[in-house]
RNA sequence: GGCGGCUUAGCCAAGUGGUAAGGCAGAGGUCUGCAAAACCUCUAUUCUCCGGUUCGAAUCCGGAAGCCGCCUCCA
């Protein structure tokens, strides 16, 4: 089966055929660097994450390239409310933002590029723009002019008579031909302090949009296979995006747009108001397992709402430890030969996994396939004992699945220190002597440890709680 | 006002014409010193509501209700 996603452009589910067999580059907007990123923001990461390793999957070869804004109206103000410079001010954000990547289990795109790090390739972008009769000069300033684009509106299917722009003319400081028209390059202000660029446009500062479409195109040519975004980016940004892009080159900016839904908390939407708009440290200041937030994150298919609750986390959380309780019980079999069962369950197990992936990233029944594969592979094991064969061939499909899922060879242990495994020669020393009493003393205070035992026939196993 | 989405069990969540996946929680059983884990069995005559089309609808059409998003550099 192939692979198809649902293309906003188009608004079907399209086979999806990269421009280079077997590379696929992608651009994904990133984190506007003036505050710690939310649990919403990490919803569009983790939605790409899963893009980029179920593409890999498949034998891609990915290049992602995620955006970091680091100037904008916000980062601008704060940076000069607290009177330091603006790259001092967003370089702690950019590290949160990375430190999050990693506690989630995000992997790295290939790409970071810095809005202030690529200034001279969006003045050269927007001289284009102005050349070609896109963009006017009007004060200090230079904008597009929407009216020279007339596909203007196809990704978000809004046509611009259509919007509500009374309230924006009044309010707005700079001098537009049509209130819709959107900026490429903002002259200096008073309130931009000591953030500016001299450049042949004059002296300020590069509009929001060109700096998608100016470093897309710079890392990934000037069309390429997939850009994503949060829903909420689909207009005006993205379409603003095209409108640069298509105009400057001609060609077609992108083959697939993938947009990704919100994400609501406890069913209601994330507000300040409401002190809901958790990141990642408030998680786990409140006892969340990242795993589990990982597996929620990831569960719900990318194109629906995101309800994120706690209750949920919770059984998250359980789920978890059922596949990892799985993925440990491989590791003590011995014996020859195999189970023919065994190997029905790995086909049956990798068909469905992959058919619903391909079908536009449908995670729940990809998840189920993964259940489904543990509990054939133990009714299996209950009828004949598994073989080391057996349980390579399980292992290995395995960590194919979690080559996507990242959910169940996560280290987050550490070994044992000494006392706990003291504590626990000890427990297995009192339970042949048959002194119960003191054998369930010693698992009770291991459990305040955080420390599950577990005896099998093969001897006493243990995990950490999540 | 324009454009778009959602409503399935206690909770999360698949299913887009053929008679309700999966996870969590819950109940009973096997196993175990007792637990835990694992395994087995059970848990939605029903898919927000009302009409219609059809041999057959959660799925298609019409209508209603509720919730939500974008149209403001908010993923």
């Amino acid at each position: 089966m192939a692979l198809k996603f649902f293309n906003t452009l188009t608004r079907q589910n399209e086979e999806f055929k990269p421009i280079k067999d077997g590379e696929v580059g992608m651009y994904t907007c990133g984190p506007t660097v003036y505050a710690q990123a939310h649990i919403g923001n990490f919803r569009a990461y983790m939605f790409e994450d899963l893009l980029r390793r179920y593409l890999k999957y498949k034998g891609n070869k990915v290049t992602q390239v995620m955006n970091l804004t680091d100037i904008d109206d916000k980062t601008i103000r704060d940076s000069n409310a607290r009177g330091i410079p603006l790259d001092e001010h967003t370089k702690q954000f950019k590290e949160m933002f990375f430190r999050d990547l990693d506690l989630l289990n995000i992997e790295r795109a290939e790409h970071y590029p810095e809005a202030t790090t690529h200034i001279p390739e969006m003045v050269d972008m927007v001289k284009i723009l102005l050349e070609k009769g896109h963009g006017y000069k009007s004060g200090d300033s230079v904008y597009f002019k929407i009216a020279s684009f007339p596909e203007y509106g196809k990704l978000s299917h809004m046509k611009l008579d259509e919007l509500k722009t009374g309230a924006r003319i009044d309010s707005d400081e700079y001098e537009k031909d049509t209130a819709s028209d959107f900026a490429l390059w903002k002259g200096w202000t008073p309130e931009d302090g000591q953030v500016y660029w001299e450049t042949e446009l004059g002296k300020g500062r590069p509009g929001w949009h060109i700096e998608c479409s100016a470093m897309s195109m710079k890392y990934l040519g000037e069309s390429f296979d997939i850009h994503t975004g949060g829903i909420d980016n689909m207009f005006p940004h993205h379409e603003n995006e095209i409108a640069q892009a298509e105009g400057a080159t001609g060609k077609k900016f992108v083959n697939y747009w993938l947009h990704c839904a919100h994400l609501i908390v406890e069913g209601q939407k994330m507000s300040k108001s409401l002190g809901n708009t958790y990141t990642i440290q408030d998680l786990q200041e409140k006892g969340l397992n990242l795993s589990a937030v990982r597996y929620l994150l990831l569960a719900t298919h990318y194109r629906m709402q995101l309800n994120f609750t706690f209750e949920a986390a919770k059984a998250a959380t359980n789920a978890i430890t059922r596949l990892r309780d799985f993925k440990d019980s491989l590791a003590n079999t011995e014996g020859d030969g195999s189970n023919p069962d065994i190997a029905a369950a790995i086909n049956k197990a990798k068909e469905k996994f992959e058919s619903s992936l391909d079908d536009d990233l449908n995670i729940s029944p990809a998840f189920a396939a993964v259940f489904d594969f543990v509990k054939d592979v133990n009714v299996a094991r209950e009828k004949q004992q598994l073989s080391k064969v057996d349980a390579e061939a399980v292992e290995t499909t395995l960590k194919g699945f979690d080559s996507v899922l990242g959910i169940i060879y996560v280290d987050e242990g550490g070994s044992l220190d000494s006392e706990i495994e003291e504590l626990i020669e000890k427990r297995i020393q009192a339970r042949k002597d048959k002194d119960f009493a003191e054998a369930d003393r010693i698992r009770d205070q291991l459990d305040s440890m955080g420390i599950i035992l577990e005896d099998g026939p093969s001897g006493t196993r243990w995990k950490r709680k999540l």
